[in-house]
DNA sequence: TATCATTTGTTCGTATGTATC
DNA sequence: CGATACATACGAACAAATGAT
């Protein structure tokens, strides 16, 4: 046994003796961990202090623990998947977006109705409660099997502009951005972005392993006054997926952000 | 006691209660959750089972657990920053970024040299084990105490052009892009996002409460010709940050991006 | 300041269930 | 079927942080 001492509770010494072990090159990538008994007969601890070792390396993300076969190294490759964040308007006046054509989806378009809660009223400009069209899809990557949640929120205010828009709120949006753009909209496009671990049911939908956040991004389609028309959001696992995004210099003089 | 049934093993059922206890409003946002005595009784289960229910609803987030003091409801308020990713050119012909003095400098700026690592190479465009300057900076928002790792990575080839660089690898990003583009560089930038779980360091360096991914955004600046001058990397808890940034479409024909 | 009750953290032990090969 | 490995559940004891007395 390799007799640790230094820092707080043993569980966490011999965690970091693990982890150590692990950045090391020890245990490599996909290689298994020694079993838990093995690991009580190596640093001399009860099967509890081995577990809440165990426990901490998962919640870090480090490993992965399968019931019946052991403790694997997680490979920390690069993500499969990039989500471009780009819109090309072609010279016909269609939009195409990257990926926009890669994904599958799951099952068909859930369309609905709803009503703004205080983050998309937020995003949307308007007020809490105020009625939207909603369109949900699982969306699948063939290539990597990556899975997403994609929703769509249309406020009534740009529906009735549209008469397709109401009638078919599972169309897709390359689509209703050109239909926005008949109608005479100058379309620019804002996206927030936040991580946070998955509830459960996200884990469920997206097939999301230990310590895996949820990317979730917020897409704001703006009309011509600058005013929101249309709100997407996309969730997906924050292991194989990454952003992209370009930035061009604005020209304006500069404002100041301070408060 | 409540008496629960469902599904799979108890301490799930118990956290299943307890989370819908939350998300009903029975326990609201940053009030203490029943103890865990107290929980024992109510559904009549030994220590180590509610111990791993109120482990589990840790995980997802949904509490913070203080010592000596009790689970707290986490309260998914706005984040208090939101990171605008957006880059302005004066009319003198210097740069200017939202958030770029907003942050205090927690700490004098670390230069030093490296070399290139797989991530940083790819993104680089440059083989491994490549020469560059290095300057790391911990930056702190004043107004919400959020905490930020930075990273400035120069290329040799970079730094050559620029004879300040080499001399000075802590100055400032916005007198960088002024510097290049004085060099007759014309500028664009381009940005990848991730999302993990923290290291221990970086938990303590941020300042991180349990189950809060780290939002990893690396920027590459971008010359006339398209290649890669100088890369950065910022580091963030996603509890109380969000990224923004816009998106305009290109008039260019679409491009395929399928293989 | 010191003590105490409350609450969570850590560590041991033990037994049994379930997945994998 | 058996061997191995992880999952679940109970019990018990002491340590450490917190807040009130």
């Amino acid at each position: 046994m390799s007799e640790i001492q230094r820092p707080g509770a043993l569980y966490q010494q011999v965690a970091a003796a693990i982890r150590e072990a692990i950045l090391a090159g020890e245990f490599p990538p996909d290689s298994l961990v020694p079993s838990e008994a093995q690991l009580m007969a190596r640093y001399g601890v009860s099967r509890p202090t081995v577990r809440n070792a165990i426990a901490a390396l998962r919640s870090e993300g480090l490993i992965d623990v399968r019931h019946g076969k052991g403790s694997f190294v997680r490979s920390s490759g690069q993500p499969a998947l990039t989500l471009e964040r780009r819109i090309t308007r072609t010279t016909e006046g269609t939009f195409v977006m990257p990926g926009g054509d890669v994904w599958d989806e799951a099952e068909e378009p859930a369309a609905y109705r709803t009503r703004t809660t205080k983050d998309t009223g937020r995003l949307l400009q308007l007020g809490a409660e105020e009625a939207l069209f909603g369109c949900d899809r699982l969306l699948i990557d063939p290539g990597s099997g990556t899975r997403a949640m994609h929703r769509t929120l249309i406020p009534f205010t740009t529906a009735e502009a549209i008469p397709t828009l109401a009638e078919e709120p599972s169309t897709h949006l390359a689509a209703i951005y050109g239909l926005l753009t008949q109608d005479g909209q100058k379309l620019t496009w804002s996206e927030t972005v936040r991580a946070r671990m998955p509830l459960p049911d996200e884990r469920t939908t997206l097939r999301l392993p230990d310590a895996i956040p949820v990317l979730h991004l917020a897409r704001v389609t703006h009309g011509t006054d600058g005013r929101p028309l249309i709100l997407e959001e996309l969730r997906t696992g924050a292991d194989r997926a990454e952003l992209a995004y370009r930035i061009t210099a604005d020209k304006q003089p500069a404002r100041r952000a301070r408060a």
